[in-house]
DNA sequence: CTACCGGATTTTTTT
DNA sequence: AATCCGGTAG
């Protein structure tokens, strides 16, 4: 390639950029930190400088950019790749780096090469495992709590016995008791839970020196986002993979630090000078995301917090609407609000992928999904894991993990007898028990036509579950899409499902959708195993999944939405007690992180926002009287336009335009006692009272004998007409 | 061994 | 409200 060629592309890299974002894009060696400001175009500073570090100093797989989601890392890879340089990066999220390299070099971390990645599920069924297998009583240790109690001892990389050293009362000496016992099953199953992704390798790169040296040659760049949300697991890991070079480049922002519960050190990023005192800093203060007034709301917002470096956004974008705040009824009357709006937004030439609802809890995206399924609004819930957290489709994957690792108890008890084939829980305790004095795993007893016998009256039933696995296991090395069609078939569970199937086909329908995942998974990665599928698929987060292409309003948690924009956001629940949220009176609440967290939420915002509260809720059942969130006496009341729900909502105003509109709104009068009504869930039934009022409330009497309470604007009741009984 | 019932507990946020 | 667990009955 000719070199003035070369030089042009170069170029290319910088001639759009300011003074600040040239500084960092063209700082090749040595520690850099990019204190990067909510939309100050953090994304292309990163994506240029990997292009631009790739076209001078170094080659594409030198450079190893780290993200915080799959989605981000995707997105980061393409952007990099339109830039013309940069095939062969890597571009991944620090959990699936690790997760590669361990499996890489499993040999030296003392790992099997099969080993498979726990998730929160079965790290809980483990923890309550490892409480009976101590004789505690489950119920007085609650697995929420040792969870989170041994996920941060793993954060603050201590093992068992260094968590037991610095165990002050009893309780935590207690815990680190179950935290060794979980450690050996996690061990004995050749299982990691997430955590130990990440303390894993760095522990590897500490001990492992040359090791470290090979990986330090190959990634010669480290460039790190999202930086301040870091725990001490990555920052070790960071550290450790840039200690000769120091070509580590950190980019951050304090203000938008919301993960410090889950064992992020915002000092990691706050500390980086000191780290670094040769560290070069570059500050990108110029936002080019939103409106002047929503970006003055946010930043006056952010400054009532005390524990921060001074930095204020400007921008020097149009002046824009005001930033809308309206007190609401309630979470129906706020939904109502929500979806009127989004109806009156789309009427006026808004794509659905332009706007989004945020919310501090998923409790409180039921209202919102029920308002736009009435005002026939598509939207996507930015929830992947709950799809995987399918029955079906745990069922269905952990067969296959089995298939992977026949370790892997917790999967294997999972199907032991699902679909039900009589293996039930004497006979699995007699074999687990003979595990256990075998020394041999619940698989290998299983298999074993000898120590079958155990099994008594069921040995029958346990024989041909070990015929059926050893049918399936050759399975392992099939491409995924095809193994998890077999298994699906072979395992009982697709006649399972159909037989079920009655009056629900979605399970069914998901499990095709895993196996179009897999499909697509092989696409993209012709030599992918089932075990790198898995990998992957367990890696998977909640954003990873949300398409901008679906044409469909996004509903996240304002965690999910960091690093995201949309031009109309709309933010739900500013509650006292919601956002900030109190768990309850003695749990305390770091309120400047809650404050982060409205921030982030509010400069996602482009050109459109609002926010949202409603004075009752139902909370755990119970209608409760909510205050506003004091968050909201902190705007600039010049930037604010306060609204009462009804007083003049955006309702329709050009009432025709719109998508097919069967919006929150009712004939009354086709509704009066005796109507006859379908539900879903309880079949026919019949209209006994009805309560107009804003909202009309009915109480209807099912065939079944079932009364309900429905609110006719949102509950999923169709009228009948008579005639259409029998 | 399965099926059902009542009580307790849950979710705050996630790779 | 919804799920999950343990206990009991069949």
């Amino acid at each position: 390639m000719p070199r003035s060629h070369h030089d042009t592309s170069v170029d290319s890299l910088l001639v759009d950029l300011t003074e600040p974002q040239r500084a960092a894009v063209t700082h090749t060696d040595g520690p850099l930190l990019v204190l990067a400001g909510a939309g100050s175009g953090k994304t292309r500073v990163i994506t240029r400088r990997a292009a631009y570090l790739a076209a001078t100093v170094a080659r594409p797989h030198q450079v190893v950019a780290i993200t915080f989601t799959n989605k981000a890392a995707n997105e980061m890879r393409d952007r990099i790749l339109a830039l013309g340089a940069g095939a062969g990066m890597t571009v991944c999220t620090f959990h699936s780096l690790c997760a590669r390299l361990l499996r890489m070099h499993h040999d030296r971390a003392d790992l099997a090469p099969n080993y498979t990645i726990f998730d929160q599920d079965d790290r809980r069924s483990l923890v309550k495992q490892a409480v009976r297998a101590c004789e505690l009583d489950p119920r007085n240790w609650r697995s929420g709590h040792v969870e989170s109690a041994i996920s941060a001892a793993k954060n603050e990389m201590l093992d068992p016995r260094a968590f037991a050293e610095q165990a002050r009362g009893w309780v935590d000496k207690t815990i680190a008791g179950i935290y060794e016992v979980y450690e050996r099953l996690l061990a004995e199953q050749q299982g990691l839970d997430f955590d130990d992704l990440l303390l894993r390798l760095a522990r590897l790169l500490q001990d492992d020196d040359e090791l470290r040296e090979r990986l330090e040659e190959r990634f010669r760049y480290v460039l790190i986002d999202e930086y301040q949300d870091t725990n001490n697991a990555q920052y070790a890991i960071a550290h450790l993979l840039t200690r000769e070079r120091k070509n580590l480049c950190a980019t951050g922002d304090p203000d938008q630090s919301i993960y410090g519960w889950r064992g992020a050190n915002i000092g990691n990023i706050l500390r980086f000078e000191q780290d670094h005192p040769d560290a070069e800093v570059v500050r990108l203060e110029q936002n080019y995301r939103s409106t002047r007034r929503i970006l003055a709301a946010a930043g006056r917002l952010i400054s009532a917090n005390v524990n921060r470096k001074d930095k204020e956004l400007w921008t020097e974008n149009a002046e824009g609407a005001q930033v809308r705040v309206v007190d609401c009824d309630d979470a129906a009357a706020e939904a109502g609000y929500v979806a009127a709006g989004i109806a009156e937004a789309l009427a006026a030439g808004r794509q659905p992928c332009e706007i989004a609802i945020f919310y501090r809890i998923n409790a409180l995206s039921l209202a919102p999904e029920l308002a736009l399924r009435r005002a026939g609004i598509a939207y996507q819930i930015a929830r992947g894991q709950a799809f995987y957290g399918r029955k079906e489709i745990k069922d269905l994957l952990a067969y296959v993990r089995v298939l992977v690792n026949p370790a892997d108890a917790v999967s294997l008890r999972r199907v032991v007898n699902v679909p039900a084939r009589g293996i039930g829980k004497t006979t699995l305790a007699r074999l687990e028990q003979a595990a256990v004095e075998g020394g041999r795993t619940l698989y290998e007893v299983i298999m074993d036509p000898e120590a079958r016998r155990i099994a008594g009256r069921s040995a029958e039933k346990v024989n041909r579950f070990a015929e059926l696995l050893a049918s399936l296991q050759p399975l392992v090395d099939s491409p995924p899409s095809e193994a998890l069609t077999e298994v699906f078939t072979r395992s009982g569970l697709r006649a399972c499902l159909l037989d079920e199937e009655k009056a629900d086909e979605v399970p069914t329908e998901n499990v095709e959708n895993l196996i179009a995942e897999a499909h697509k998974f092989e696409t993209a990665e012709p030599e992918g195993t089932l075990t790198r599928w898995l990998e992957e698929t367990s890696l998977l987060g909640d954003v990873d999944t949300v398409d901008e292409s679906a044409g469909a309003v996004t509903l996240m948690t304002l965690h999910a939405a960091k690093g995201l924009e949309f031009p109309v956001v709309y933010v739900i629940g500013l509650e006292d007690g919601l956002l900030p949220f109190r768990r309850d009176e003695d749990t305390p609440t770091d309120l400047e992180e809650e404050r982060r967290l409205c921030f982030v939420g509010m400069t996602r915002a482009m050109e459109e926002l609002t926010l949202t509260h409603a004075r009752y809720r139902l909370r755990r059942g119970q209608e409760l009287r909510n205050v506003a969130s004091p968050f909201l006496d902190e705007l600039p009341e010049d930037e604010i336009e306060w609204l009462e729900e009804g007083e003049d909502p955006p309702t329709r105003r050009g009432s025709r335009a719109g998508p097919p509109d069967e919006a929150p709104s009712i004939n009354p009068a086709q509704w009066r006692p005796g109507t006859l009504v379908y539900h879903q869930e309880h079949g026919v039934g019949r209209v006994q009272l009805l309560h107009p009022g804003s909202l009309n409330r009915a109480l209807v009497v099912f065939e079944g004998g079932d009364a309900e309470n429905f609110i006719l604007e949102y509950a999923d009741l169709t009228r009948m007409d008579p005639d259409e009984l029998d």
